[in-house]
Order: C-alpha cells, then structure tokens, then sequence
DNA sequence: AAGCACGTGGGGAAAAGTGGGGAATCCAAA
DNA sequence: TTTGGATTCCCCACTTTTCCCCACGTGCTT
C-alpha cells in the first residue's frame, strides 16, 4: 500500500529518485502515465495491467471516452528503477504536470501520484479549507 | 479502546512521546495522518488498513473523492514507536496542524487525536458550549 | 528518603537523496 | 560500413536527514 507524502527533486537529467519505502513495490517494473488534477500517475506493472483494461473497454463511440482512454493510454510509458533507485520521466509528462525542480510524490494506494511541488501546494491547501464540507459529502460514500 | 487526554511536547526533531498506555496498542506499527478540524488521526494498523480500503475504492473520476483520499491517504505515514515510546511526526504533518510544542493527545476509541494545545483550547472551549444544541442533532444519529 | 518510571534532550553512526563524470549504446549521416 | 554525435545507463562521491542509543531530570511510589 502507497501511502504519505515526499518531497524529492529532479535533476537536470529529468531524474527522480523514487523514496526508498516504494522501490520494491516497483522493482518490476512500473508505468507512469498523465493523470488528473495535472499530476502523473505512477503504477506498478500489475495495477497498470487493470486499469488499463478498463479504460479499453470504454465504448469508443462515446468522445468523452475516447478522450479519457487516449489521455492515459497514449500518455504511459514504462519506466524503470536504475540502480540509485531513480527513474527517467519523460519530458513530455514532466511539462504536462508543469514540472520544476521540485517535486512531492504522493502515495494513493495502487498508485503514486507525482506534483510539481508549487501545484501540490495550492491544491491541498484548497483542499483542506474545505475538507470539512467534502468530507461531510464522503459520509454518503460510506467513509 | 483509546480514552483520555494527554498534555505533551514535541522536541526539536518533531518527536512526540505516546503517553505510556496507549504504547503496547501502537507498537506493532501505526499510521498518523490529516484529521479533521485541523488535527491529526493516528490509528493502529488494523484500524488504518480498514479506513485505507474505504477511502481506495472511492470512485477516482470524481474530484472531491479524489481531494478527501489525497487529504488522508497521501497525508498517511507509517510510525514506529523508538526505544523510548516517542514517534516522528513529519514536518508536513505538523505544519498542518499549526502545532508548536505542545501538543494535546486524546484518545478517541479506535484513534488518537493530535492537537496543537492551543488549538485544542479553542475547540474544546466552543465545543463545551454548544454540547447541548449539538447533542439534539445527535439523536438522529442514532445516539 | 530512595528508587523507579516516564518524559525530555542531544550526540553519533548509518542510510537515503543528490549531483556529476564517464563508458557503453544507439541512431543518423556521410 | 564507418564515423560522429547524442542519449542512456552506471558508478562514484558528497551532503543531508534519519534513526538509534545513551543520559539527565522530575515526579510519583514505596
């Protein structure tokens, strides 16, 4: 289980080192793709294999699916540990997520997120103002 | 069950001591994480991993199911109990609760609360003064 | 009054993150 | 086919942070 939240940097190589607690998890190899809210997704190789099931089996004759499946599908790319335990992203998803130097990398459970550090900052202090209001919301969920 | 509030000091490398009683319950590993109303949730590892399961399958194509899991699930981190009881609460974690160095730790049944003192000063001091109106609201609550 | 238990503080060793140099590989062009 | 250039990967070294251990003090108990 991914979980917490690190503050790491790129270096000019466009090189991340992965924290130490998830390399194992990721040691077999993992996929990064373009994810929501502007951040990249970073799955290990199995739970990349179920999601992107799913998305194949959107119907391609709705545009908002096509749209979806073409965002993640085409954006992924399979990515390595090298032996500091560092991965290359690409510089394509590194100005999708509008990335400097530094970056927070998040743990969601089956999957990393990966933020531009000022990007994260502003979105999880508008989150946390109204974090009350959602999670009165969540309470239908179930939470 | 954890019951009882407890007045303790964060060090200068943001360690806090686990008041004696409650430490063979987290020894064999806890989870802190965001709360809400600004404090932080800490959970025993079994209690974590059946909140971590409710919050994994909210549905993530909705935007603020995606912002409450971020709030807890990427706010989460492992901690371990020293040789002397105390955890390392990370600077993220501490930041978002304003704490300085007294801290407030109240048991909660089947979490700790951590509190800055202050912080827990005002709460509990508005809290005490609405008990009545919010223990109405309760009864529909089933209490 | 003495001793133990608990909370608090700090120093040192080990591990993790970061940055850069150099070798190997791949691709393109001549 | 060979050469030049660029990219990728690996390794080494430095710096920072984290973790572990030891020691002190206060307050309660016996």
């Amino acid at each position: 289980m991914f979980i917490g939240e690190y503050s790491h940097n790129l270096d000019e190589k466009g090189r991340l080192a992965v924290p130490k607690k998830f390399r194992a998890a990721l040691s077999k190899g993992a996929v990064v793709t373009r994810g929501l809210d502007n951040c990249l997704f970073l799955y290990t190789k199995a739970e990349w294999k179920k999601l992107a099931d799913k998305l194949a089996n959107l119907p391609f004759s709705q545009a908002n699916a096509r749209a979806f499946a073409r965002l993640m599908l085409a954006g992924a790319m399979d990515v390595s540990l090298d032996k500091q335990g560092r991965i290359v992203l690409p510089e394509y998803l590194r100005n999708f997520a509008s990335m400097n130097k530094e970056l927070i990398v998040a743990g969601l459970y089956n999957r990393l997120e990966l933020w531009d550090k000022d990007a994260w900052a502003r979105y999880s202090q508008q989150a946390e103002k109204e974090s009350n209001a959602i999670a009165e919301q969540m309470f239908d969920l179930g939470v």
